[in-house]
Parts: structure tokens; sequence; C-alpha cells
DNA sequence: TAATACCTTACTAAATTTGTCAAGTATTTT
DNA sequence: AAAATACTTGACAAATTTAGTAAGGTATTA
């Protein structure tokens, strides 16, 4: 239940390599591929659309590479995986596009979007600084409404 | 990203239909079908798992239908989702079958853990009783770690 | 100008999801 | 008894999504 996308997860572990350039050094994607075991062919797909989400800035040539467009304090685990995968949408009604059609289905909808939210709030709080410092992220149970 | 099953969300829904009746009036499946729209043959498939997991009792026979085996404050969402699509398991590595073959794969794994475990922590605090009541959920945004 | 490295699009195989279908079995009312 | 109601089970299949691969192109620098 709840999977992550392989695209997601590889996409901040490729970040997290990027990351550890900052601020001057390129890393290449052949370095990350053979860092992180992901096909140099998937990560470009990957790549590339975190730079077109403007996280990441290329630079061509030998000793080229990736750069990060942001400190890694400000660059979210949440802006990453919404970069790839989309925002959080646990079910259609809540998702951005597609309105809510079902009236009296809202039994559900308040909870879905209250845990949507609290999903969210913990990515947008996790940067890639934290990945980097190895935080102990606080495994303790949320405390629901 | 992270999306919900609709087997799920209709688990929850079915669930819902079934607490109504709670503790006496046995709710029919063809009535829990039209109410919350799913096909008669799938909610069939739904219930059945349900009931094998403990959630639910049937009665056969003319007046028959289901009836929750607890009351609904006993009965979480948690419950019913991981009866349905089995545990969160944001990552393979979070995965309580397979193990992490990964070593340095690690740098992200502390974060998958705690997000699956404030998801956890949420949804086994919710309860039936707290959908019937039209509980107001706290969508306050998550304090991270 | 050759080597390095990013850029883009198209395609496809595998897995998962989302159901349907058909043929039961059990229970109760008439 | 028998007919109606309603749950039970297992097989199957269409649709969607995921997870990649492949191939060729463009930009930059030693």
């Amino acid at each position: 239940m709840l999977k992550l996308s392989t695209k997601g997860q590889y996409g901040v572990r490729a970040m997290f390599e990027i990351a550890r350039g900052y601020p001057e050094h390129p890393v290449a994607i052949r370095e990350i591929a053979e860092r992180q075991d992901v096909s140099v062919a998937y990560l470009e797909q990957i790549l590339n659309t975190l730079r077109k989400a403007g996280l990441i800035t290329s630079v061509r040539g030998p000793g080229g590479g990736y750069l990060l467009s942001r400190s890694p304090r400000e660059i979210s685990i949440g802006e990453i995986l919404r970069g790839l995968d989309g925002p959080v949408a646990l079910t259609a009604c809540q998702d951005p596009l597609a309105g809510c059609v079902r009236a009296d289905g809202c039994v559900t909808s308040l909870l879905w979007k209250a845990l949507g939210e609290k999903i969210e709030g913990f990515l947008d709080q996790m940067t890639l600084h934290d990945l980097l410092a190895g935080k102990k992220f606080g495994s303790e149970r949320a405390v629901g409404a």
C-alpha cells in the first residue's frame, strides 16, 4: 500500500549525489549512475525532468555534469518527488486536476485530505541538507487530529 | 504520487455502510453497492477479504448481510487498508518481506521509514467511529522530525 | 576535431490495478 | 420441499501504470 515509485526514489538519491558537489563541482551522470546503481539511460530521463523543474542545472562538455540550482537547505524532498511524480494525490477526489464527482463519497474525503496534507507537510520540511547531515529523522508516531 | 487503490477506498466506504448497521442490523451487499456506487461483483471480492481479515462477519439467507466484528471505535482505517492492500511499504527496503540489499542506499532509508511510520500512525488512530461521527480531521501541517 | 557529456523522443515489456464472470453453497420463508 | 435471497469462491482479462531501453542528436572544451 502507498508505494513510492522507483523514479522518485532514484531521483532523491541522484539529488543527494549532486548535492555532494555543491556549490562548485558538477557531478557527471555516469558517476551518479555508478554510485547509486541506476542505469545511465534511466537517470537521463529523471535528471532531465528535474532540470525542467528548476532544481538542477547542467554543464556540458568534458568535466561537465549537474549542479544544484539552490543550496541543499532550500531543496526539499517534497519538491523532488513532486517534480517527478506530481503532487500527492491519494484519491481521484484529492487530485488538483479532476474535481470530486460524488457528493456522498465525501464521508472519507476529509480523511484523505488530512492524510495527504500530513504527508506533504513532512516531505516539504525535509531537505537535501538533512540527508547530507545524516539527520536522525524522528519516527515517533504521529498524533492524529 | 502515493495513490491509494480503489480497492482500499471502496473498502473503507463499504465498512462505513456496514458500521451504520452496528450492532444488530446486517447490511446487504446490494445495499452497499447502491449507496456507494460500486459493482456487487467487486464488492464481493473486497468484503470476502475483509471477512477473512476478521473485521466483519456475514449472515446468510434472506434478511442477511454483513456485520462489524467489533465496535466502530475498535476498527481503525489502518486495519481496513492493511487487510486489503497490505502494510504501508513505501519502498522495497521498507517491505517486511524483502530485506534491504543496498548498504549505501540507506541514506534515504531512515527517511522513508520515518514517513511510513507517520502514515501508519495516522491511519491506526482513525476509526470507523470517527467517520460515523463526521469528525473534523485535523489537517494542520505536520511538524517534521 | 575528437572526445566528453548532456538532451530528446519513442517505444516496449512487465507488473499492477480494476474489475467481470460463472458457478457454486448456505439459509430462511412460504 | 422448493424457491428466493444472499453470501462464497476462483478464474480470468482489459486497462493502466511503471520501469525501464534504445537510438540518435546537440553542445562544449581540450
